[in-house]
DNA sequence: GTAAAACTTGACGTCGGCGTAAAGGGCAAG
DNA sequence: CTTGCCCTTTACGCCGACGTCAAGTTTTAC
């Protein structure tokens, strides 16, 4: 498939596409007259590389991760970085639910308070 | 306490609080000559600061929603946005819960792989 | 009193992940 | 043939959260 039929199924920008691959995120075959084509594993991988930059990597880190996520192409040495994006992944994940329960509380804590009509209370920073 | 003995007790730069008080998420007194002078809920409010940086919000959002957070001033309306801001979280949580799952199945395949010495797998994508 | 450390405002630099023209080439339909 | 859509490369723009001088003032230490 071409460029624009690509961008359509994955939601993605064609120049966005064109970035993965200046980034050397992804390849593609040129047919004669430069236009790009596309195997149908392309879709498969913009949803990991999108799935990646959520998870907070760089283009960089994502090019270097690649060749082992995909092809399965594992070195100790990318085993390692796959295993400290994954070990800082989860202490995101971490900091995020302790953030969320935090909004938890100022929710609960500030609806109550609009139904007792309260006069703020100062010491509500925990 | 001044500005650096605040950057200090809570690991960010002055530069930072500066650009912090810039976007009106922090006030401080002034001494007659102009040096900031902070008061110790300064400390907890930065650590709120960075924890909804860390969540995803903008100085935009931050300085809309604190007077909620901090004081307990809530309106309907920043009630609502809280919620928001709390489910928008709760899908991030959620998609990076999933891309965990996904980086430790790739280890998990390439590093049985890497053991069994087996020719790369080109249908990995999963 | 003087030197160092800490502070002030102002303003330009950075970086990543694209957006957005601009200027042109390729190709099927009528 | 030409209309129209899809494609190509090149290249500047943007935005947010600061970093980083610069040049001057204030506070602190001896």
């Amino acid at each position: 498939m071409r460029i624009g039929e690509l961008a359509r199924r994955t939601g993605v920008t064609t120049r966005a596409l064109r970035y993965y691959e200046e980034q050397n995120l992804l390849t593609a075959e040129r047919s004669g007259s430069g236009q790009r084509h596309y195997a149908e594993t392309a879709v498969d991988r913009i949803h990991l590389i999108r799935q990646l930059y959520a998870a907070g990597l760089s283009s960089k880190a994502i090019a270097e991760l690649t060749p082992c996520v995909i092809d399965g192409a594992a070195t100790p040495e990318l085993l390692r970085r796959l295993a400290a994006e994954r070990d800082h992944l989860d202490r995101r994940i971490a900091d995020l639910i302790r953030t969320r329960d935090r909004l938890d509380s100022v929710i609960d804590g500030a609806s109550s308070n609009m139904r007792t009509g309260a006069p703020c209370p100062r010491d509500a920073t925990a």
